[in-house]
DNA sequence: CCTAATACGCTACTCGAAGTAGCGTAATCT
DNA sequence: AGATTACGCTACTTCGAGTAGCGTATTAGG
């Protein structure tokens, strides 16, 4: 399901998971995600929905990757604890906030609500690295973190999904703020 | 699009949004959201999906209207801030772990993200008289209380969406210690 | 060079759910 | 009685996710 295969024998797979992506990513910006459909995607991308369907199993799997891709490398975290958790609730905020990611990540959570097998996808491709980032880099209890995670992405997203648009700078101070109090020290 | 007509003359409309919503819950619940279309909720409710469609414009505006009918009435408020917030705060997630309501919230919530309609209709329906509400009660400004509301809603549902099961007691608690510290005084 | 193996692009299909049209019938008011 | 509106029903349209199968292209290895 990724990048160049292993097996020897055959044609290649062509290099096309990085123009996929930005095609998803614009395609989601100007439709939005539920006019994103994957012949629409395809076209964009310069190839066919068959094609799409032999690397991903679904569109909500070809989102998450999508994501996975957009949302890489992990911010940076420093011995400043506060401005590292500040910084990257910053950078998550900036992320969400990039034509075509925050829709698409409102989207594919919301098929995710009703679908458990892409909602176990989500839980382990997307949280998972970062709530084990954080339970290192904080050394709290895995509750914690994961309550720390609900709130950031889930606010983000929620201002996202009721308003349309990624949440404003001023917004994001005053939640790094409140957030801060609890978990800044 | 409500209860009985004002008009005089014709067939009055029978009296069954209570059922309709009771049904719509229960299928939510045992179908989930994208289980449950609008033919499974007319045959549980004992009905034709035709008259859903009389009464309401779309599944979204059915789901809305479910949900203002399970959410009413309004949590109280008394002279005891932090009280008040902390018991709004666990009515709202009581709610939310009803059967069949967390999962109609998330779930139009999630297609409010790609409905600009449907997002009015959720914006002007349901979130202005809370917003309404609080701003009255809390006193503070508008950019404050739609945080508060992004914070506690999009937490509750980020949550649901992540687990597909409702927030448990001692979590709820941890984010109303949290919110308190930022909104209590 | 030839063959096996795999990927590609394409057309055409199935399936399911939202939403619509139209009909005959039922209930209410004047 | 007649006008008016709602109901239940069957049938339909539309659209998007996902699939099947074909001919072709590209690679590795004999």
């Amino acid at each position: 399901m990724q990048g160049t295969n292993t097996s020897s024998a055959g044609r290649p797979r062509s290099d096309l998971n990085a123009v996929v992506f930005a095609a998803t990513r614009r395609t989601v910006d100007e439709l939005g995600y539920a006019g994103a459909t994957m012949d629409r995607i395809a076209a964009a991308a310069g190839t066919a929905k068959t094609t799409l369907y032999r690397r991903w199993p679904s569109k909500g799997a070809l989102i998450i990757d999508c994501l996975l891709d957009a949302f890489s490398p992990m911010p940076e975290l420093t011995e400043d604890r506060p401005a590292s958790l500040a910084g990257a609730i910053r950078w998550l905020a900036g992320k969400i906030g990039e034509p075509g990611v925050g829709a698409a990540f409102a989207g594919v959570f919301s098929d995710a609500v009703n679908d458990p097998a892409l909602r176990e996808l989500l839980s382990t491709r997307f949280q998972a690295p970062y709530l084990a980032m954080l339970r290192d880099y904080l050394g709290e209890s895995e509750q914690r973190i994961l309550l720390f995670i609900d709130v950031i992405t889930g606010t983000l997203l929620h201002r996202m999904g009721m308003t349309g648009r990624p949440m404003e700078d001023r917004d994001v101070e005053l939640m790094i703020d409140m957030v801060l109090k609890t978990f800044g020290e």
